[in-house]
DNA sequence: ATAACATTTGACACATTGTGTCAATCAGAG
DNA sequence: CTCTGATTGACACAATGTGTCAAATGTTAT
């Protein structure tokens, strides 16, 4: 396993030892399996994936564990315009470009919106840690449908992420 | 009606006749009433209003209407983090703080964030509109629930502010 | 005003996504 | 190894969103 993923492993360990939680081999092995990936898997995705080697894994764990990881900010949740929330382990401050149009996200690097910085008025109480910013437009495809004609609107709700 | 909302009627009617679509009852009226809330219903919330007085409106149709209204800009999506999407004929830039704990997400606004501009390298083909921040952190409300001795920074990633 | 025609809606069924509950199991401490 | 409370699996269910197609509606041309 690549060092950067051992890493997080262990930042895993550290932050249940922390919390007084179990290190439970669920906890440990969406989280590597998540690490793997460089897409925004949904929760019945993930299942799906780790049913084929593991079948004893159970949907409403893969709910409930996504959850805690993303309390413990180890993965992100990514929330999609279609109805499934994805997560992300790419923890990494990075932006989304969302299609109004096909709800389509795409992730966004920039160094510029990288740098803008937290608000003066920071909102009394709130221990802020990242930030990202959406942004919201037509993307390439969906402005070439669109033209004069009658264009169907493929909203779409299986919205693959690229990264 | 507020002249503000007679503007976006004929918003509606403009890009409706412009785009070669129906500029349906349904349309007119899903429009109006999300421009007279202030908060950021659902599609079933939105059907079961609408129902009081217009019984004949199916559930189907709201679903349709409001992404066709989202895909003319005339509303915006919420993604919230619950299962629901929501609305909001909000179009003015505003923020969002969300918790990784709790899952809420709150309004904010600043005048700072909506000043930072778009970014350099506007990537290919997409036509950004606007854009929105969210600010990632733990809400006042999750602190307080958690053990005081977990002080250390969340993320592994570069620095980050802390308000 | 009326007819023609493509778009849109309503109804129904269904798929997808997420959650409440509780007994059985497991991780961690002694 | 044993004990204890946290976690999981199973089940049912709630909530949310979509595919389909006949019927209704809006737009345009006549």
């Amino acid at each position: 396993m690549e060092p950067e993923h051992l890493a997080r492993i262990a930042e895993l360990e550290q932050k249940c030892r922390q919390r007084g939680i179990y290190l439970t081999i669920h906890r440990r092995m969406l989280l590597e399996v998540l690490l793997r990936r460089d897409d925004h898997p949904t929760a019945d995705q993930i299942w799906d994936a780790v049913r084929q080697t593991h079948p004893e894994f159970s949907r409403r764990s893969v709910y409930r564990v996504l959850d805690k990881l993303a309390e413990l900010s180890l993965i992100r949740r990514v929330h999609h315009p279609g109805a499934a929330v994805r997560y992300d382990a790419k923890i990494q401050r990075h932006h989304h470009l969302v299609c109004v149009h096909c709800n389509r996200i795409t992730d966004f690097e920039s160094a510029r919106l990288d740098r803008i910085g937290l608000p003066e008025g920071t909102p009394r109480g709130y221990e802020i840690s990242d930030f990202s910013v959406q942004l919201i437009g037509v993307c390439p495809a969906c402005r070439e449908l669109r033209q004069p004609d009658t264009s169907s609107p493929t909203s779409n709700s299986e919205g693959e992420t690229k990264s």
